[in-house]
Order: C-alpha cells, then structure tokens, then sequence
DNA sequence: TGGACCATTAGCCATTGGTCTAGTTTCGAC
DNA sequence: GTCGAAACTAGACCAATGGCTAATGGTCCA
C-alpha cells in the first residue's frame, strides 16, 4: 500500500491534495503536514512513496527545502505543489530533481491525472516552453549527486568544512574532495562564488 | 579625461544630469542613453568613469539593473539616480555596490557636489533619518566605511582578497584589515556568511 | 590640540580551504 | 560475469583566509 505524505501549510489545499489522491490512488496511507520539518520526519520514519511539497512552508522558502529534502532522501519521489506556475520555477523544480509539478490552479481532475502519472514513476509537469539552457546553472546543480546537494547546502548555511564533516559523519578531507567536484560542476572556482551561484537559484522567487 | 554615461529614460532629466555634470566634471566625455541595454554596450566599448543609472528604466526592472551591471562590470562606478528616494531604496543602492544615489529632487548644486564626490571616489549619499531597524542586516550595512563596503562588494563577486586588493589599488593586508571590520559589524565569522548575509539584503525586494 | 575614527601597510601565526593522488565501492553496459 | 565510469572515501601538500599586534598618516570634531 502506497504511503504517501502532504506537506503543505495551507489546510485546505491538504483536503483537496488528499481528495485527489484518493481518487488517483485508493487505500493509499496518507499523512498531512504543515511543516518541512514535519515531512522529514515522516521521510526518516519509512519508506514514503510519494511526498507532495509546498514551495512555501513555514520553515522553509523557495528551492531549498526542496533541496535539502532531496539530498537526505535522494530515492524518495517528491512532487512540488506550488502557487507561481511560471516556466521558470517549474524547470527549476525539475533540475532539483522534483518527479511533477503540480499548479494550484489545477482541476481536480488535472490534479488527479498527474498524481496517477507521477505514481505511476512518470515525471508529470505542466508543458513547458523551451527548455533550460544547456549549462544553466539549474542543470548544473541537477548534476551534482546526493552528497554533493548535501554539501552544497551546508555551505549556503555558512557552515566549515568541519562542520559539515561532523554533520554527515564523514572527514573534512572527504567533504574537500566533494566540494572540488561541486566547483567543477558549477563552473566556480570557490565556495563564495559556489554559494552566490547556488543563492541565486534557490532564493530568487 | 573622465568618460561618463548617463542612463536614463527621461530626456529632460537626461539634460539636467549632463548640465551638474558639466560643472563637476568640465572636459568630460558625457554619453547618453534611454536603456540598460545602452549602458551595457557603452560599458563594453571601452573603460567609464561614471555610470548615472536610473532605477526604472524600459528595460530594467529596480535593483536588477544595477545588480546585472555590477555583476558584468564590477569595477565601473555606478551612481543611481531615483524618482524615490526613501530610505530602504537609498540602503539597498549602496548594498548593491552603487557608488552613490542621487534623488531626483536634488537642486542643481547638490547634484554638482554628489557628482563631484563621486567622481573622487567616494560614496555619496543623502542623509538618511534612521528608521532602519537596529541590529537589523541593513542597519549593519549601513555602519561600514566605504572600504568596508567596497570590500563586501568584492566578496559578493566572489573573488579572493589578492583580486580585490589589486581592483582597489591596495595591499592585501589592507583587505584583511578590513574583512575584520567588515565581519565584525555584520557579526559574523567568515566571508562565505558575508557574503549570505548580504545577499538575504540585495535579493530580496 | 588632543581624541576618535578611518585607511593603509607589515609581519606573524593558526586555521581553513582546495587540489592532487589514490584506494574502494557501486552500478550500469556489454 | 566482467569492464569501465562515476561516486565515496581519505591523506598529503600547498594556498588562502582570518586574527593579532603595531605603526604611520589623514580627517573631523569638541
């Protein structure tokens, strides 16, 4: 039976999200939150077939809890709900890694649709004009692997080498090497100049 | 002899400019243009002085213009010139690098002093009355020195302290001296939470 | 005319950051 | 099942950063 979690801060999207999904996928375990730590909570508990996320949520902003959630549970499938359906924030989704993207100004019945593809393992968005630049910095940070996001992060937070050893439980010297393969991937040469790049995408709105 | 650009969509106001100009800068070289876009090609053509930026142009949005320029041209002079001229806006200029801002308003002679100072290289700008919140990131901004300042800016470009000694015409001791003022008002420990802690002002809007 | 503040530079030193090399593992392709 | 690419891990080595003291000179103000 599918688990799946609804981390929104607005209840009655969560009824209507739930509503859907109980349409596209009967019997489905659902659990609603309102909060990104709330979803990571129920991520760390088990296995989670599908998390539907909010851009918004209180404890986070933009891309970066989309972020984080995907560097700490690399295989878990998330879907973004999101209220600004603008082409940019939808490939953006994508390039941080989201299997669908989900307007609020959907349908139900749009919204049931993509909740069934995206379950199903497709990538359901709305069409999107054009497609992001090859080299955009968005396609480089869907380059990075899990552990580099990890990083990445840790260095938008302003944390030492150090520090975001002791964090993941690795040494500095494995983080080092981490980060010389995020400089290389984004086109930087520093982790100021990492953090700018970064900042730009996750930030912006 | 001094190669200034004016940038600004109102030709009217474009002659007032090049009239306190011709005071503070006798001889110079005045161009002028409608569009960012124009400002942009006449900072490629070749080494500017003075760039006099407008905060609405037709094709600019605010602070994007400035940031873009500044981005693409970090070491050219950019004074911003402003139908507003509240103090969040005249802030948030100076934290985007802007070497000065001048409001609209200003009479004849208080352009000519602006431009003058600006032109030696220093920061100008109007006395504004403290309703910035204290302890607040642009309260903190606000307290640099104009080498602090300039200094944040070269962090925000991501460069190392020997490229922004050698952009400033100064030591890298001199750099670090400052970095340490710089860290200490914005009450951090590092460049790369400088830098975070700049951003959350300039993107922002 | 001091005092306070700023800018500049130097030197020293500890810490941090980044590259290089290199071993192991994982995973998909053939 | 093996091969190769890529990821994760880490140690060694050098560069960059940041804190400290100290000194010189300038400006502004009481």
């Amino acid at each position: 039976m599918d688990r799946i979690v609804i981390a929104d801060d607005h209840p009655l999207f969560r009824a209507a999200l739930a509503t859907a999904l109980a349409r596209a996928a009967p019997g489905a375990a659902i659990e609603e939150t309102a909060s990104l730590a709330g979803a990571r909570a129920a991520l760390s508990a088990g296995s989670v077939d599908l998390l539907l996320l909010d851009l918004k949520l209180s404890d986070s902003e933009g891309f970066a809890g989309l972020a984080s959630i995907r560097a700490d549970f690399p295989t878990a499938p998330v879907a973004i709900v999101s209220a600004s359906e603008d082409a940019a924030t939808i490939r953006r989704a994508l390039a941080f890694g989201a299997s669908g993207f989900i307007p609020k100004s959907a349908t139900l019945s749009d919204m049931v649709e993509a909740l069934e593809a995206i379950l199903a393992g497709d990538i359901w968005a709305p069409l999107v004009s054009g497609e992001a630049p090859a080299g955009s910095m968005e396609a480089r940070i869907a380059n990075l692997t899990p552990s580099q996001l990890k990083i990445l992060i840790g260095l938008q937070q302003g944390r030492l080498n150090k520090q975001i050893a002791f964090d993941l439980g690795v040494t500095e010297a494995t983080i080092k090497a981490h980060l010389t393969g995020v400089f290389r991937k984004l086109g930087v040469h520093n982790r100021t100049q990492a953090v700018i790049a970064a900042q730009a995408l996750t930030t912006e709105l």
